[in-house]
DNA sequence: CAATTGATGTAATAACATTACATTTGTTAT
DNA sequence: ATAACAAATGTAATGTTATTACATCAATTG
């Protein structure tokens, strides 16, 4: 139920983010795809609404920024709000599930009678290397 | 050890957004600034700045806006994560905190020795008046 | 093969945020 | 009071992120 069939654009765009061992801005993006024809930010942006769509991508609200799903192999991605650890002085981004939280956060919701879209959860701060 | 004594700039950004019923971008409040002598864009994210640090004002990263807390003389704003759950259609924000999933967050960057500075989260849906 | 749909290309512009530098105001020490 | 310093403000320019509008191209289907 995986391997989304992409287009070329789309296929370009996953890959340089997948590569990435950091999350990329779409202009960042599309400068690293200048070689490969890109000229317009939309052509990042509309493959990243795709690949958005599919669930291979994430999108960092707190940074403006993408990153590659880090699962993307587990259907809890699909069915469980994906949140993030995000060190900001590295970039590195650690993806993580966790049920009791989504619970937690849907009981909330429910009480206020609240219909939830989209969740999102990203902690900023110091990764253990970092820390150090 | 509320009430913070605030400049001219920082008082009138706060009034604004006190009395909005909507998360403002730092650009709408430029506009309704204007007749008091604001002018450019620095003047309203300098007093954001500062309001945010007082605690007094949060910043809606997946809108790029900026609300009026709304406990303002409840410590827990200070001891604890808030969320937020946005409206998508009327732009209705509810502000609250739960120290389970502040609890279960912590636990998880624990075990990652990831050192948290900031989190964020934000359910964006339907309120119940806009889901009816 | 006409018609539709989805993807792409390109230009322009809108929306959000910061840098740099000059000036003013407020506070503290003497 | 005033010198020295720190904080706040004013202004212009620029940088970064995202969207609108419009034209073209490619794949699919009736």
């Amino acid at each position: 139920m995986n391997a989304q069939q992409l287009t070329k654009n789309q296929g370009l765009v996953f890959d340089v983010l997948s590569r990435a061992d950091q999350p990329m801005s779409a202009y960042t993006i599309l400068d690293k795809l200048r070689d490969h024809g890109f000229r317009a930010p939309l052509q990042v942006y509309r493959a990243l609404e795709k690949l958005l769509e599919f669930g291979m991508v994430h999108r960092l609200e707190s940074l403006n920024a993408f990153v590659a799903c880090a699962h993307p192999n587990d259907n809890c991605c699909r069915h469980g709000t994906v949140a993030f650890a995000i060190c900001n002085s590295c970039g590195h981004v650690e993806e993580f599930h966790d049920h009791a939280v989504d619970d937690r956060l849907d009981a909330f919701v429910k009480s206020k009678r609240f219909k939830a879209e989209k969740t999102t959860i990203e902690i900023r701060g110091l990764c253990s290397a970092c820390a150090a």
